[in-house]
DNA sequence: TATATGATTGCCT
DNA sequence: GGCAATCATATAG
């Protein structure tokens, strides 16, 4: 097993989001143990992209202007942690990616776990299958003990990071975001077909079709 | 300062 | 499939 470099993340944020595919989520959990999951679904985040938090002040004057506030943490190291909580429950885990000083970020939205099940078993009471343990964004982060304690936190070396095990390349397919009400119509969500861990939502430009009537939706899962 | 809302989850019918 | 939970952040006044 081999940490990925921070070089990895220094990259477009589309082709992180696609290469992370496969790749394992490691937690060196001090009360746990060693925590192992292969992450089966991403989406990715850009500067250039109404999804993307702060955004608007990004662009505001018609001028650059700093980034501010939580965004700030998109334009920070590469292979940094942007962790943050929706609503009141959920904690989200992302990587920041291109190189400091442009925004990007990968989500990582479902993992297949590997290492440790039986402890993300008992941090999620909730789940009632298998599947239920890490099969979405916050799911994972309450599987793996992660909160805002890890923002910012590098995510290429212990106590979190990813790493590599030699197994071939997944499969890969991609849809629009989940969950979006911005950039719905964007690409953005890479994920393994037919992988059970993978978030059950449908993508957001399907949700919007059937709510509108549109029948905008076209055959982009799979 | 005040109000609207979201990159979700889980429990309800 | 609908809907409530009730926090941080953004945006308006």
């Amino acid at each position: 097993m081999k940490p990925l470099s921070p070089e990895s993340f220094t990259r477009p944020t589309l082709e992180v989001a696609r290469d992370l595919l496969g790749v394992l989520l490691v937690r060196e959990d001090p009360e746990a143990g060693r925590l192992v999951g292969r992450i089966v679904e991403t989406e990715a985040y850009r500067a250039d992209d109404p999804a993307m938090h702060g955004w608007k002040a990004e662009f505001d004057e018609g001028g650059f202007v700093r980034p501010v506030g939580r965004a700030a943490a998109f334009f920070g190291t590469p292979g940094t942690a942007y962790v943050y909580r929706l609503y009141y429950t959920s904690w989200l885990l992302n990587v920041v990616t291109e190189p400091e000083g442009m925004a990007g970020a990968v989500l990582i939205r479902a993992v297949e776990p590997l290492v440790g099940e039986a402890v993300m078993a008992e941090r999620r009471p909730a789940a009632k299958r298998r599947a239920d343990l890490t099969s979405g964004p916050g799911k994972l982060c309450a599987a793996f003990g992660l909160d805002g304690r890890f923002h910012g936190a590098d995510l290429t070396r212990p106590p979190l990071y990813f790493a590599t095990d030699g197994a071939p390349a997944p499969p890969v397919a991609t849809s629009a975001r989940i969950g979006l009400t911005r950039g719905i119509d964007l690409p953005y969500r890479f994920y393994v077909p037919g992988n059970p861990f993978v978030s059950p939502g449908p993508p957001s430009d399907v949700r919007v079709a059937r709510k509108t009537g549109t029948g905008r939706a076209t055959g982009r899962r799979r």
